[in-house]
DNA sequence: ATAAACCTTTGCGTAACGTTAATGTCAACA
DNA sequence: TGTTGACATTAACGTTACGCAAAGGTTTAT
């Protein structure tokens, strides 16, 4: 039984291309080479390819396939084992994808529901266009245009669950926050729970976390006069207890 | 808030170098450029990159993103919800490869328990040499080296359970066999569920199915009188039928 | 003044082929 | 015998999303 290249290309499955690829690459040479410079194969090549194709068909690199059939103390199976780990991996990662996909298809689809429900939008609103009011042109200097954009936005495209979720975490981290006060430590376990809880409150507004920018807060927490008087009404030293906390929290504190 | 090209890539999160290719491909091009030929990047270009990032984590391409973010009315949840199923055929390619990979494994492991098991390895090898003894020569020539040593190597790779299993196959095939002999019908149910354990008993022996090759090693049945003379043992005529059988659920019959 | 740390463009390299181009060969049919 | 169509060959570029290196200009700090 001999081939020439298409027909051992059909043969498995494969393009003619592949096979002058894997020729050339050195990793399945033909039986011989006819006067017209044909490339045939025989019955050798053909169960070769055959264990090429099994191990692409695993997701091994050519590469590495190559050394599979060079070595013949090759350990095929603990090759495997390690090749199972990266695609676990990989699928792991997949899932995380998929997830996170489906979480943003979810909250499109919230938009949309929440376009329709005009009275929410219409607080909502109102609730962004205070903010902006409030502390919209400082935010805008210290932060820049597309953090504070990017803030309403996100708030825009709150559902009314996700908005009482991150109302609920707030009331949560400041019930958590004044307990800790009365410990005096921001090291301490309940002071890093406030700490995580204002973290958790940050996610909801923003599209990504990084330790600086949640030090960040915390520090205008103490920096900003309407930010510290609003700490100071529920509890003198507030905002730098808790400013210390996060600082701690995220690693910040040298 | 104006960042040069490393400023924006620590931001970020990324190599300098993606953020000129991103500008060399046309998705985020500078704000504008100093006398220098510097780069600046100001809060817009930021709030891009972002996005950017975001359908990249997503696993979409760069390709794909530029469509997204150059027309307005792209209908992104329409094109998360298509990746989202592309994601999804991915995850399950990567759990069959995932699966092919463990039973190749568990094969294997199966392969050096056997090894220790010496007698039921000395009965294959037994099994193997009167085989080859018998049908060896002609085996060879008609179909390659290739294809009886691949048949030696599956039956030597066995496990006992294996061995067993294909043993219970073919004799449910006869037993199918021999009843679907009666009605006279090769097209019938029970001739075509005969069919379908002769692949399956054929299955533990070769690496890969083909109708062609099923279709081939059934009518070897008729024109190989050693085969013949098995079959008809059993009942005469009855290795015709099955060749006619298994030409029919191969789709060969013409 | 000088060195360190930036910045720029240009261009090659990656994996596993797909695709195209230009040309040669083979089997079959009129 | 000539032609046609299906094959074969090599060579070379294109693909993705950058990494890396070279060669040189700019900014900043000492």
């Amino acid at each position: 039984m001999e081939y020439t290249v298409q027909a051992l290309a059909r043969l498995a499955g494969v393009s003619s291309r592949t096979i002058r690829y894997y020729d050339e690459i050195g990793i399945l040479k033909p039986a011989r080479v006819n006067s017209s410079g044909y490339r045939i194969y025989g019955p050798a090549e053909v169960d070769r390819l055959q264990q090429i194709l099994f191990y692409r068909e695993l997701g091994v690199s050519l590469d590495v396939i190559r050394e599979i059939m060079l070595s013949d103390d090759y350990d095929g199976i603990a090759a495997l084992r390690e090749h199972r780990e990266k695609l676990l991996e990989k699928r792991r990662q997949l899932d995380v994808l998929i997830s996170t996909v489906e979480k943003t298809i979810k909250a499109s689809e919230g938009r949309i529901v929440m376009t329709d429900k005009e009275k929410f939008e219409g607080f909502k609103k109102k609730l962004i266009e205070e903010n902006e009011k409030k502390y919209g042109r400082e935010a805008r200097e210290k932060y820049g245009d597309e953090a504070v954009e990017k803030s309403n936005r996100k708030l825009m495209n709150m559902t009314q669950e996700q908005y009482e979720a991150a109302e609920k975490i707030q009331s949560e981290m400041f019930e958590t926050l004044k307990e800790a006060f009365k410990t005096g430590d921001p090291a301490g376990e309940l002071a890093q729970k406030a700490a995580d809880l204002h973290r958790q409150w940050l996610c909801f507004f923003w599209d990504s976390y990084s330790k600086e920018a949640h030090a960040g807060v915390a520090q205008m927490y103490v920096d900003d006069e309407r930010f510290t008087a609003y700490y100071v009404r529920v509890q003198p030293g507030l905002a730098k207890f808790l400013r210390d906390a996060v600082h701690i929290y995220t690693g910040m504190n040298k």
